[in-house]
DNA sequence: TAATATATTTAGATATGTCTAATTATTTAA
DNA sequence: TTAAATAATTAGACATATCTAAATATATTA
């Protein structure tokens, strides 16, 4: 599996297809264009150009695929991402909300010295602060099985695994309610139409609406292990 | 004074141009292109640009200085870059020689939140790992006066003030000898052709190029105070 | 001062990633 | 199954920073 060099461009369409995978088995083309904030002629020009380096599978109309090189490439810039993410955050103390943005620039910069580093002050961590697996140093990485929290039935307890990272109000929102990864809630009510949902978290209840609710990822907490 | 916004060339170039002003009246085009490691050709464009933007003086055949505006805007750049040398050799133990390099990429995507947050978390320090000042955050930077280690006479004692930080390989072997900012040498002997300077630190004696002695920067130890 | 060497600029080209508008393909709805 | 809506691609353009080669200006030497 040859090396390749990438440029800043280059890593950013390989994150941003290798998150819209997480989730779909394609990533198509105006999904990548939304994640990244550009015109979908350009993430085409791009999609061709990745297929031309075999980093991704581009089949016209449909979407692109990781390749085994691509995908290899890609955990190399999620790994950089969701590191520097956790450094900002518990090294030098910057709010979960602004992670994010920092980490999409530093990423592009980080040597693998400064990776290796990093990784070893953290203690070789295996979550960013919002839930997300990081990939280890040999490109492997957690497969964590979710549930978006729009999804679960009144009555049931969960454990908060995992938060959309991409929007700060939203994660300020949540940090107003101590809502972080590892919290235990437990479903009181869903509204049936808007799918407003009533949680109960430690004796406090709080409402969430579906749009919020639907950037939260849990698993059932009979089954799940505290975390973080 | 309005407000400019720099991409990575400009800075680069920005920099480039404060740096050689360290030692000259005007930064000429040949000596910003060594610096930068591009072609002259560029940095005529580059310094036609930069003086439309009013941030140098640029006289045709003569080279460029920094307007007011150009200063400031310089002194944020060589402030994010020192800062993080600093930074990236105390917090994460990346050696003297490696911390330029680094420093290099990262300059351009610090912000400001982050750059408070790690001056905060040294202390504001005022010198980089290299002994060069660090400007401070309302763009005031403080004014040493050098000389080079070469134009020292035999039998003077003086201070090494500050070393080139840009040849990995001239600084390794300076660690190796132990000469960091701070340390105290006497000159024993110049070789009056080839400008062979012999040194004694603590007790031992050092043989050191003419070449690397201008690399050098000290002060009359005399009257310099200890630093470091 | 004239000739030569060196430094700088100009002209023209290239690579890159982005855009908008127009066209074409696919999906959804009637 | 056709028509309409949506998604994706193509064509053509633009901004940017760089390059090389040729022309021109400045500095140095004879
Ligand atoms: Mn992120
Ligand atoms: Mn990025
Ligand atoms: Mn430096
Ligand atoms: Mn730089």
């Amino acid at each position: 599996m040859e090396r390749i060099t990438l440029n800043q461009a280059m890593e950013n369409h390989l994150r941003a297809i290798h998150e819209a995978l997480e989730t779909n088995e394609w990533a198509t083309t105006s999904e990548c264009a939304r994640r990244l904030g550009i015109s979908s002629a350009s993430v085409t020009a791009m999609s061709k150009k990745l297929s031309r380096l075999k980093l991704v599978k581009y089949v016209p109309y449909h979407g692109v695929q990781l390749t085994k090189l691509g995908e290899k490439s890609a955990l190399e810039i999620v790994r950089h991402h969701r590191l520097l993410e956790l450094y900002l955050s518990e090294a030098l103390g910057i709010p979960w909300d602004r992670v994010h943005d920092e980490a999409e620039k530093l990423e592009h910069v980080l040597s693998e010295e400064l990776e290796e580093r990093i990784s070893k002050s953290l203690g070789d961590p295996t979550q960013d602060p919002h839930g997300a697996p990081i990939p280890a140093r040999d490109g492997t990485i957690d497969h964590v099985e979710y549930r978006a929290l729009s999804s679960v039935e009144p009555g049931e307890t969960v454990t908060l695994l995992r938060v959309d990272d991409r929007v700060p109000e939203f994660l300020r929102y949540l940090g107003s309610m101590n809502l972080y990864p590892g919290t235990v809630m437990k479903v009181i009510t869903v509204e049936p139409l808007g799918g407003l949902l009533a949680l109960r978290v430690c004796d406090k209840e709080i409402v969430l609406g579906s749009q919020a609710a639907g950037m939260i990822r849990v698993t059932a907490a009979a089954k799940a292990e505290q975390r973080q």
